[in-house]
DNA sequence: ATCCTATCCTGTAGGC
DNA sequence: TGCCTACAGGATAGGA
């Protein structure tokens, strides 16, 4: 669910909320996360701690605490992180996995019904070892990603270039929604090779990916369906999504309806007519001759 | 080596 | 209303 600028939107929203707090308590469900059982010894380890640091890279988030110790948290689906100065009864929540007291009152839980998230307690100087944080390839809004340096990347490279955006090795951050956004807002077509794109089209990409992430998290993200903010209000980019989700409306640049089709078992979101075949890959389209 | 598929889960929307 | 199915913002172990 949740991509760059959602975890964008959290990271900056629990820097505003808990840094600086004191872990009291921490509680945890029990229940394993991605198949991983979050073991108590995480919770033994961030009693006592404080809150420092909110980092961020790709969908990856880093709690940083004093003594050394982080949280490496993911969102799956369908994670959650919600702020509380006044935690309502835990019963009255379901599918709540990680609950930190602080010494004040107020409290942060981690929510996530599908469970496909992360939640590790790392060494702070160590966490970028960590295997998933390892495997990532620049952050587009950290520290940019420029068109020749995709361009490079996907050099050889035989699969299409929605499925190359997706794959977080390349880059971190952009999942399902937004390389929808970014490739209609490029012209681009889905379907293309990355391989077989050119320089023209990698620095479209490279441009728009900066522009739809800023975008997004100005507006505090994309609530689809089940993504909220720490204080469980919706995200406003929504309204902003040109091809996301609306299969049959018209193309808002051009009015052609918005087709969907299914790669690599994920719905994409696209236009024929803003994102050709042949655009991208330098080819000229003549006019055809009169007759 | 590089691809795509199936899978882990629950919640929700839409068809009948 | 209720039941059923399809699908969902991610990542990854497998198989082709």
């Amino acid at each position: 669910m949740p991509e760059l600028p959602e975890v964008e939107t959290v990271r900056r929203a629990l820097a505003e909320t808990i840094r600086g707090r004191t872990v009291q308590r921490v509680q945890l469900s029990g229940a394993a996360l991605r198949g991983e059982r979050v073991p108590a010894s995480a919770a033994r380890r961030l009693a006592g701690r404080r809150i420092d640091t909110l980092r961020r890279h790709g969908k990856y988030l880093l709690i940083d605490c004093d003594g050394g110790v982080s949280v490496l948290s993911h969102l799956g689906m369908s994670g959650r992180w919600l702020y509380f100065a006044e935690p309502p009864a835990p019963r009255s929540m379901p599918h709540v996995h990680v609950r930190l007291a602080f010494g004040d009152g107020s409290a942060a839980w981690y929510q996530d019904p599908r469970r496909f998230g992360i939640f590790r307690v790392v060494e702070t100087a160590h966490a970028f070892e960590d295997p998933s944080l390892a495997a990532l390839g620049p952050d587009p809004v950290i520290g940019g990603i420029d068109g020749t340096q995709l361009h490079a990347a996907a050099r050889g490279a035989r699969t299409p270039v929605k499925a190359f955006l997706l794959d977080q090795s390349r880059v971190a951050g952009i999942g399902n929604i937004y390389a929808s956004e970014i490739l209609h807002r490029a012209g681009v077509d889905p379907r293309r090779l990355a391989g077989t794109l050119g320089a023209a089209a990698w620095s479209r990409i490279a441009e728009e990916s900066r522009a739809v992430l800023g975008e997004a998290i100005d507006r505090m993200g994309t609530t689809f369906s089940m993504y909220r903010t720490v204080w469980g209000e919706d995200g406003q980019y929504g309204e902003q999504l040109r091809v996301y989700g609306r299969v049959g409306e018209p193309c808002v640049r051009c009015g052609r309806a918005i087709r969907r089709i299914v790669q690599a078992g994920r719905s994409t979101y696209w236009c024929t007519r803003c994102q050709p075949a042949g655009r991208a890959s330098g080819t000229v389209v003549r006019a055809r001759p009169a007759r």
